[in-house]
DNA sequence: GCGACAG
DNA sequence: ATCTTGTCGC
């Protein structure tokens, strides 16, 4: 069990890439049940340049109605910068704050990063995943690590993303003639469902509706702060 | 050593 | 991620 390292905090650099080396063999890659979700709780962390706060907002969306069920927020100073790799670091510890003021018990969450397409197979939505106990899929705007083919240009064409010799998600086009999106298992998943449940919430934009809605919100959120 | 590099 | 206007393509 690495548990005790899921919930202690890295004092530097070389910490923190050992602890996703450890956590990744906790990541469960494959469905963790066949029950449709109804509750998908999409997260976004917003923030601004020059300042040390974060900004986060979690929205709970009802499947296939894709409405929204309730709203969360926190704001907390990061006390993790920026750093290719160990995004999970800076935008946890906010994400579960936000996460703690939602009633809704999530059945999926949809996270702004990557899952196991890292270079340790622990990316953003595999963290938030193991440390919830609740299934998680990454759907990234850009590439962290990987190599796939071109999708095609309509909406629901993929192709799978390559990693070390793992299939570790797929390039998901969610919208004609748009950038893909980045899609990979965070935990409790695997990437045919990944990419099944990304298109489910989709209701014609780029992003997926739950992490749509919850840019939004945070910016919203955000913006009510200087006002 | 060099380039790449989620948000 | 943020800042930031108009502009091009489906």
């Amino acid at each position: 069990m690495k548990i005790a390292e899921l919930h202690s905090w890295p004092n530097d650099h070389k910490a923190a890439l050992q602890i996703q080396k450890d956590l990744s063999s906790e990541i469960i890659t494959r469905a963790e049940s066949s029950i449709k979700p109804r509750i998908v709780v999409g997260v976004d962390v917003s923030s601004v340049r020059g300042n040390t706060r974060l900004w986060a907002a979690v929205v709970a969306i009802h499947l296939p109605e894709l409405k929204i069920v309730e709203e969360a927020f926190a704001t907390i100073e990061a006390g993790y910068p920026y750093i290719p790799g160990l995004l999970s670091f800076r935008e946890i510890p906010v994400l579960i704050e936000a996460m703690r003021n939602l009633t809704s018990k999530p059945d999926l969450v949809i996270c702004d990063g990557q899952g196991i397409a890292h270079p340790r197979f622990f990316g953003l939505a595999s963290h938030l995943g193991l440390w919830l106990n609740v299934p998680t899929i990454g759907c990234a705007k850009s590439l962290l690590v990987g190599e796939a083919a071109e999708p095609g240009i309509h909406a629901g064409d993929w192709q799978p993303l390559k990693y070390k010799n793992r299939t570790v998600g797929g390039i998901l086009r969610t919208r004609k003639g748009c950038k893909p999106m980045y899609v990979s298992p965070g935990h409790m998943i695997d990437v045919d469902r990944s990419i099944s449940l990304v298109q489910a919430t989709n209701k014609g934009y780029r992003l997926p509706e739950p992490t749509r809605l919850a840019h939004l919100a945070v910016t919203r959120y955000r913006l009510s702060f200087s006002e």
